[in-house]
DNA sequence: GCCTAACCGGACCTGCGGGTCCGCTTACTG
DNA sequence: CAGTAAGCGGACCCGCAGGTCCGGTTAGGC
C-alpha cells in the first residue's frame, strides 16, 4: 500500500569531473558494496567488494579513501530509503496502522540488509539531519492519543525492539519474511497499554 | 527471592594430575577469560586474556588448545548458572510471575555478560543436554493455560526478543539494569494475548 | 593519430590475532 | 638436596585485512 521498496537505481554519486571509465568503476564498486554490505554487514571486506565489482582494490580506495567512507556512503543510501518510508508513514491518517505497516516494511528491508541492521541504532547524525526523532515521536504521540500505545513508549523502545529481533534473526540466518513480520507485530504488541 | 546470581567460585576445572603452579595458572586464565569475554564477547583476544591473567599467551594455549575451547569452557560455566535459574523458575507456582522474574534476572546477567548474549541463541547443544526447551515450554504452556500468554507464543519467541534487546543495549553500551528490566517486561508484554 | 594526464591493478607494507617452539626455570620425587 | 620432567613465556610463524605505490595502460582533447 505504499513505497517502492528499494530505490530502483543505486546511484554511485560519482563526481562528474572524472574520466568516464573512473565513474563507471565507481558505480560498479558502489553497487557491489551495497550487495556485499547487505550480506555481511560491517564484516564485509574491501578485497571482497573489489572482487565482486571486478576491479582491483586500489580502485576502491581511489573513490573512497577508507573502508569507513564506503560503508558510510552505502549506509546513507539505504537510510535515505528509510527516511522516505517514515515520512510516508507520518502522512497516513491512522497512526497505529501506519506504525504497523511501517514496521513490517522496515522489517522486510532489514531482513535483506545486514548493514542496515547494524547501523540503524547508531545513526545519530542521520537521525538529526532528517529529524527522525521528530517523525517517530509524532507517530507515537498520535498512537498514544488514540490509546493504542502505552503512554511511556518511546522512539528508543522501537529502535531497541526492532533492532533487537533483527540482529537475532540475522544471527540465526532466518530469511522467511513472514517471521520478520511476525516479530514486527509482536514488538508493536509489546508497546500496547 | 531466588538464586545467588553468579556462582560464587568460578572453578577452573583444572585437571588435578598437573603441577600445582600449572593448575593455579589455569585458574587465573579461566577467571581472566570470564571477565574479558563478559566485557568484549567473542571479540575478546587471547593476548588480552593472557595479559589480564598475568601469564604469557602460550600458557593459555597449554590449558586450552584453541581460543574456541576456552570460550566454550567459559560459556558452559555461565550457561550452567542459567540452567539452574530456569529450573528454579519452573518450580514456582505462578507461571507468569515465574517468567517475569526469570526474564528480569536473566536480563541483569546479560547486561553484564556480552559472551552470554552472543552465545545464547546458538547454544543448541547445551539446550538439548539440559532439556531447556522442555523447561521453557512447560513454563509457556502453564502461562498459556492461565491466559497470560498468547497461544502462539513459543520458546523461540522469548529467545529472539530477549536476545534481541540485549544485543542492542550492549551495542549502545546501556548499563543501567533498570533499562534492561524494562525491556524484559516489554518483551513479555509482547507475548500477551 | 598523438600526447599526456588520469587511471588501473598487481605487488608491497604494516599491524594484529591465532597458534607454535625452544631454551630457561621451577615444582615435586627420592 | 640433587635430578628431572613439567611448566613457563618471549620470540617466532602464518594468514589476512586495511591501505599505499608505481610501472604500464587508456581516455579523450587537440
Amino acid at each position: 500500500m505504499s513505497s517502492e521498496l528499494p530505490p530502483e537505481e543505486p546511484p554511485a554519486a560519482g563526481r562528474p569531473d572524472r574520466r568516464a571509465d573512473a565513474r563507471r568503476n565507481q558505480e560498479r564498486v558502489f553497487t557491489a558494496a551495497v550487495e556485499v554490505f547487505a550480506e555481511r554487514g560491517l564484516e564485509a571486506t574491501v578485497p571482497e567488494i573489489a572482487a565482486r565489482a571486478g576491479v582491483g582494490k586500489a580502485t576502491v580506495y581511489r573513490s573512497y579513501p577508507a573502508k569507513a567512507d564506503l560503508a558510510e556512503a552505502v549506509a546513507r543510501h539505504r537510510l535515505a530509503w528509510l527516511a522516505e518510508r517514515m515520512a510516508a508513514a507520518a502522512r497516513q491518517p491512522d497512526a497505529f496502522t501506519a506504525l504497523r505497516d511501517l514496521l513490517c516494511d522496515v522489517s522486510e528491508q532489514l531482513s535483506k540488509d545486514r548493514l542496515l541492521v547494524e547501523v540503524l541504532p547508531r545513526a545519530r547524525r542521520w537521525e538529526e539531519e532528517n529529524d527522525i526523532s521528530g517523525l517517530t515521536e509524532k507517530l507515537i504521540a498520535a498512537a498514544q492519543r488514540q490509546g493504542t500505545l502505552r503512554p511511556d513508549a518511546t522512539a528508543q523502545d522501537i529502535r531497541v525492539l526492532v533492532g533487537g529481533y533483527s540482529r537475532v534473526l540475522i544471527a540465526l540466518d532466518v530469511r522467511d519474511p513472514a517471521q520478520w513480520r511476525r516479530y514486527a507485530t509482536l514488538s508493536l504488541n509489546a508497546l500496547r497499554p
